[in-house]
DNA sequence: GATGAATGAGCTTTCATTCAT
DNA sequence: CATGAATGAAAGCTCATTCAT
């Protein structure tokens, strides 16, 4: 239910499988690297905090990890995994299209609140390193088509028109990602710090019905909004 | 026209003037940075890299820059010069909203692209210090202010509702600063790295008009577009 | 017996217990900070000259030191230490106060010279650094008013004048100071290098004797001196 | 009047003459160095402090003195001619012996508190360079043999009895000067900063009457003192 | 003479990674 | 498996000294 690492957590980086006491051990090195990651930044982060916030010997780290990286590769592994599966369990079929784009932004907000330690750290390492700005793009990029497939079906049923569905879409994408980002990870904006989640997430909806049906969105007009 | 370096760069940190040589090497410095930070990212920038790019002694550098923060901080503050002169000689007369806003997103838009470096450094060190993240947060707030400014007008006006202009404000420069970071320096998205100027901007503008104005943006109505 | 060291050697810089292997890597570190001191100063030893000497890694000294400062302070401690436990040993109540001045200078005098390393160091270190000045000065102290409480007895016994115990005291606890300083680390007057033992102790008691009681000492007047 | 530096501070290193200007320039980096190694120590003044305080460019420096170290070899100098040419002054036919001390002791007082920047240098030094221990030395020297040469007399004329005039004259001298260290540089003892100056000079004067003499000097005696 | 920028050796400190116990 | 000491490559920063202007 808190995440999708219960697949893989039990499995060392070679495939063996691990005693009991190790399963305990590479969690508690994985919680540990969570907290900090999140706390106190993903490059800010150092093996030997790891070992100690999680009350193991540094060399431990080791066992269960060749490296840093590898840490984050498995958390993003399993955000990605939480992520899609929530998105796959969205009921598209639901009557009123705000209200998919609005469930929609739901989960993906309450995603990376709950995982905002792997968010802070995958942001933070995309900048760091060109592997893992391949990996967040990749990961993002499911995301990106979902968006950009409903504008282009949307432009084939008349309903809209617009001219370039992927950029859009990777307009939309980020605002979506960077939005979370400054949030729920880098404390808001310069005159506040958060966001009630109703808020933030009827904002993004907003924001993606509004681009993408260029009209407003159904709860406004029948107070008379824009029209 | 390029920058607002000039007021500034011929001060050493101390406020002593320097010579016309110290303006050189200064220069030199500070053209190596901009020129790693793009190339190779702010965190993986060395002192010793960017003496050596520009040809300098790595003692050098400390002639000019007490550390490699006061030269990002340096760079930000002509960016933010830059981006402030350039918003604010903007025609906000024009008849028509929809260009307003179009001329907006093309000055942040090639304002980006000039300053890319500054750009890439700023978002990476805003990751990694919370000092520069709140530099960040003062930086990209006048942007805010102005967005939101505009959304209450038009609230006010009865031309659009939106009921938290902060937030929708936060979320549209969200995706003005992140959709200039990816496809500017990140390396655009899985399926694709890069997008001509001009889609770009029309990209943030049409999302930019249509959250604000719930509607589509003229060009496309007069095409029968979304009705 | 050689030193205090023994209480504190197997403690680590933040507290936790050291493994065997550890407190010898300790104890071979500050054995050789103690050569060094002693042979090229405080100030001219390097952490590399240190851990070159150990036969150490340089990284492995910042495993038990956070700096040099603190290889300082634990000597200075166990220098301390050493002299007051050996001064508290005196036996005071000898008949002859000659016999007790002269038993405290034999105790400074070899102490000293069994830790010329320490004191070399601390010498150099509070000229160097304010912190570390007023450490010696807390160091001496005792000393000082040991002397002080003695030359208070005497006048209150009537045996002597004396109408400034501290300044005297003061400048008595100078004197053997800088005299065993002189002769023990620095090398003696410019006409000789060295002083056996017997007269730096005879000459300090001689010093002390005259200068608190305002006589001889016995065994001159015994042979008829200054009378 | 205020020091011996005229004599040689309008000559430059290489016996050349000065203009005019060039005796201004090097007069105030003398005085620079002078306030700035009493104001934070030798070893912490850098040449840059200097140049600096003396409101000269950092290669003036260089046009003067070939390092810090001549400098502080011509303060030494300038110290030590004053020393002597006042010790010189002295009048030793002064029917009494305790005044001559006493004369003695206010002069070295005096003039320690005028040079307290040399002293503090040349102490400073003496402990970071063994070619100023050197230097030390011989500056002491004088004092040290005069010291013995009273000594000595009084032995010859049957007044006292002192085996080892040598290393007396060390003991007092040490006191001497480590004594106008502690009081006019280092900050006094741990429970007191300063000694008014007459204070200071009788316990210098006492400790050596007394040790010299063995019995209390006269100014003590006609009140009824030791005796 | 005066100036202050340029130089680079030298030192400190950090930390990922290895490995003996 | 766990442990934590050992390692040394990398940076960062300082500052005496030189030298072109």
């Amino acid at each position: 239910m808190t995440s999708g690492q219960a697949d893989t957590s039990d499995l060392p980086a070679d495939g063996t499988l691990l005693t009991a006491r190790g399963v305990r051990s590479r969690a508690a090195l994985l919680a540990a690297a969570r907290l900090l990651f999140q706390r106190q930044g993903y490059a800010n982060t150092k093996i030997a905090d790891i070992t100690r916030e999680a009350g193991r010997a540094l060399g431990s780290f080791y066992t269960y990890f060749a490296n840093k990286e590898e840490v984050l590769e498995q958390m993003a592994e399993d955000f990605k995994a939480e992520i899609d599966a929530r998105l796959t369990e969205l009921d598209l079929t639901r009557a009123e299209p705000y209200d998919v784009i609005r469930d929609m932004c739901a989960v993906h907000w309450s995603s990376c609140r709950a995982h905002s330690a792997e968010l802070a750290a995958i942001f933070q390492a995309s900048m760091l390193d060109e592997r893992f700005a391949q990996r967040w793009r990749e990961i993002r990029f499911d995301a990106r088509k979902k968006i950009a497939a409903g504008i282009r079906a949307l432009d084939r049923a008349g309903l809209a028109q617009n001219p370039e569905p992927d950029a859009m879409a990777s307009a939309l994408g980020s605002m979506m990602d960077y939005f979370c980002y400054v949030w729920l990870i880098e404390g808001g904006e310069a005159d506040r710090v958060s966001l009630p989640d109703e808020i933030a997430i009827e904002t993004m909806a907003r924001v993606l019905y509004r681009s993408m049906f260029a009209m407003a969105e159904p709860g406004l007009e029948r107070e008379g909004g824009a029209e």
